[in-house]
Parts: structure tokens; sequence; C-alpha cells
DNA sequence: TAGATTGTTAATCGATTAACAATC
DNA sequence: TAGATTGTTAATCGATTAACAATC
């Protein structure tokens, strides 16, 4: 019992693992074999001290004067987000980001797969997008216990996203990628991860019109 | 000079304050006059002392014992986001988010209007997506100048991001909404915007792991 | 009035940053 | 060794939460 007590990261220093991961894989095609915080934290432009303390979160220690084994940094992130196991997934909404969802290459690299697709639309019914099928929603159910799926992405239309996923999850679905701009509210213990478009929007509007009041301010101090 | 100094929101403030506006314009509809912080709170299990300071922090003001005037706080919300203006955008990758974001009706809401898609894909060039044109990248600065375009949303390969985004704050372009996977870097005054779907599916798998983990122990404590 | 709700002021909590000894 | 980098311990910062007087 000389072990560590393994510190669970925050959710931020979550948030920026796949960063790091990305930039990680880039040096490793470079055959680069260590890394720095620093270098790290320079690229990201970040404190080297976040950076440290991101990786010690999960357990990883560095070798002073040297750095961060990069091959050793991956497998540990890799294997801290679980992403090298495939994680089966089925999506709710067959619509334009539904689709999108479902074309988007880049979710392998994160181990999610994405192996079938529900609407109500009767057009849709029936038709594959990008090879995959979609299927009507009362079929869902059935399907998710039959194959094990914990993990639904809710790309619907608002109106129908809680009534949706209140019957999500009384299948064998516990997780849910919430892509709709409703606030979910579900069972205790029902993962919910979501998007927040809205948000980030607003962000950004509030970084424009302050920018914009700035230039105002300054012209007038100008003229 | 007796004004109270405009306190700037918080980031955190800022992304949940679309939350509040969608819940309050549902009240609107339904006639109600006003509504109390207890009653936005308890509707997305946040504190009520939250939402005060959320709401005070736009320098709304309530009235004890009634709560706040639903259509003020709505009033005073699309003025803060500035969404009751509207923010015309360049989106720049017509793939298949690109076409989700352009076809998304619901940015009309948060006063983003995509007038043009650009592309260097000359099978796409030309063609409508929801009836947005799509240009040839080439046009795109010179389009940018003449329609006073500040917003660029970018929804292309990540190879081309950083590129891309370089040329684009060349133009008017000085606010960027970045829906790849890169970080990327630009000179001091740009507005990056980074909605992280790596990010936020990495918070999914690490959610999911840890309550795998905790059925397992509970499994094993049990067998 | 009584009581629900507001806004203010203070306390808590957690993440980031700083300082620096330890290491190779 | 000298020096770059690590990991630890402490300080700072900012957001959330708590307590409570003020208000209608």
């Amino acid at each position: 019992m000389t072990e560590k007590a393994p510190i669970t990261p925050s959710l931020p220093t979550v948030r920026r693992l796949p960063t790091y991961l990305r930039l990680l894989k880039e040096l490793q095609d470079e055959n680069q074999q260590y890394v720095s915080s620093t270098y790290i934290a320079d690229r990201f432009q970040l404190e080297p001290i976040q950076v440290r303390k991101d990786l010690a979160a999960m357990g990883i220690v560095g070798q002073p004067r040297l750095g961060f084994v990069v091959a050793d940094l991956i497998a540990a992130i890799m294997q801290f987000l679980g992403w090298n196991n495939t994680t089966k997934a089925f999506l709710i909404g067959a619509g334009n980001l539904g689709s999108a969802l479902i074309g988007y290459s880049g979710f392998a690299g994160y181990g999610l797969n994405i192996i079938a697709a529900f609407d109500v639309d009767n057009s849709k019914i029936g038709t594959r997008i990008h090879n995959i099928e979609v299927f009507p929603l009362e079929k869902l159910p059935d399907l998710a216990v039959r194959l094990h799926i914990h993990l639904g992405i809710l790309t619907l239309p608002a109106a129908a996203a809680q009534a949706t996923a209140d019957m999500l999850v009384q299948t064998s679905i516990t997780a849910i990628w919430n892509f709709t701009p409703v606030k979910l509210i579900l069972p205790a213990g029902v993962i919910v991860e979501k998007v927040d478009l809205a948000a980030s929007l607003a962000v950004l509007s509030c970084s424009l019109k302050e920018k914009f009041l700035l230039n105002m301010s300054g012209e007038a101090e100008n003229g």
C-alpha cells in the first residue's frame, strides 16, 4: 500500500488532454523521442507548470533534464481516456448534424464507433448515410440491449430531445452526448455531456461586442 | 458618476446565458410575467444564488418577492449578447459539418447569418447548400472586405486549418469560430472560439470509464 | 403584517500560478 | 560539473456557495 493515491484529474485537465495528444502524435511522426513541458506549453500558449500538473494528474512521471518520453505520454493519455478501446454508439436524429457526425472520420482516433442511426422520418429510415443504416426509432431499445450499446449521440430537433432522452435511458444506454440546445434532466447516474453551440457562440458574441466597443471608444478618443 | 461600474460577466456566466434565454422564451410563450431565480435554478439544477449573480453581472435588478420581469430579462440578455443585431459570417469548408451548420436554422435566433461558403473543392464550388452559394476560397479576401465580414466559421480538414486561418485574419475577418481540432495560433487581438469535440468526448470517455470501473468494483464486492 | 425573494458581504472551494529544491 | 527540467509545496486568483439584512 505504498502506491500513491490515484488523483483524478480535474475537468479542465481532462479537456486539455486531447490537445496534448494531438501534438504528441505529431512529434512521434517526426521521431521525437522526448518532449518537455516547456515545449508543449509554448506550442499552446500555456504555462509549463500547468502542463506538468496535467500530466502528473495521470500519474505520468518525467525525467529531469530530458522531459517526458513521447511514446509513454501517448500511451498514458490514450489509456487514461480509454481511447484504445472502441466505444460503440447509436446516433439519434439523422438530420444535417447527425449525418455530419456519422461522416466524421476523426472519431476513429477517439475510439468512437457509430454503428447505427435512428430517426422517425420515414424518408430517412432504411437509407444509409456514409454506409451507416438508419433504423426507425422504435427499434432502438431492442437493438441497444442486444448490441450492448451504452452511448447515445443526440442530434435531433430540440423539441424531441427530452422525451427521446427519457426513452434512451430506459434501455442499456447510460451516457448521452447531447448536441441539442436542451439542458436534459435525467436520473442520477446517467452521464450527459453537452456540446453547447449556443454557449460557445455566446462567448464569441461577447468578445466581438467588447472588441467593437473598444474600437469605437478608441476612434472617439482619436477623433 | 454615481453609476455602478459595469462588471463584465465571467466566462462561465456568459456560457450559461443562452440556457436562461431559452427557458425565458418558453415562459414568455406561456405568458408568465415574472420568474424567480429559485425557479430558474430549479429547472437547471443550479443554485439560486448563482442565477442571481449571473443576472446581476449584466446589471439586471429584480424585485424582492416577485423576482424578475421575464420580458426584461430576455431583452437584457439579448442586448448583452448582441443577438438582436445580425452578425454576418463566412463559412470556410463546405464539407459534412459545414453543410450541417449552414442548414441549422437555430442560428437565426442567435443573430448569426451565414451569407456565403468557401471551399477549394471544384466539385463544390458553384453549388448551393441550403441556398447558400459555395465560392472558391481565393475569392474570400475580396468578398470579405467588400461585405464587411468580421466572422469566419472554420469547418475544414485539420491539415488546412492553421494556414487558412492565417489567410483569414489578413482580411477583414477578426474572429474565428473554430470547429477544427487544431489549436490555432493567431496574432493578438484575433478572437478565436473553439468548439472542441475532442475535449467534450474526452470528458465523456472519462465519465464512462469511471462509471465502468465503479460498476466492476461493485460487482466484485457483491460476488 | 408575514413571508418570499432580492442583493450584499463574507467564506469556501478548486484551479492556476509561483517559488524552489531535487534530479540527472 | 553545470544547467535544464522535473516535482513539491505554498501563494494567488477567481468562481461558487453561504449567510443574512433589505425589500416589497
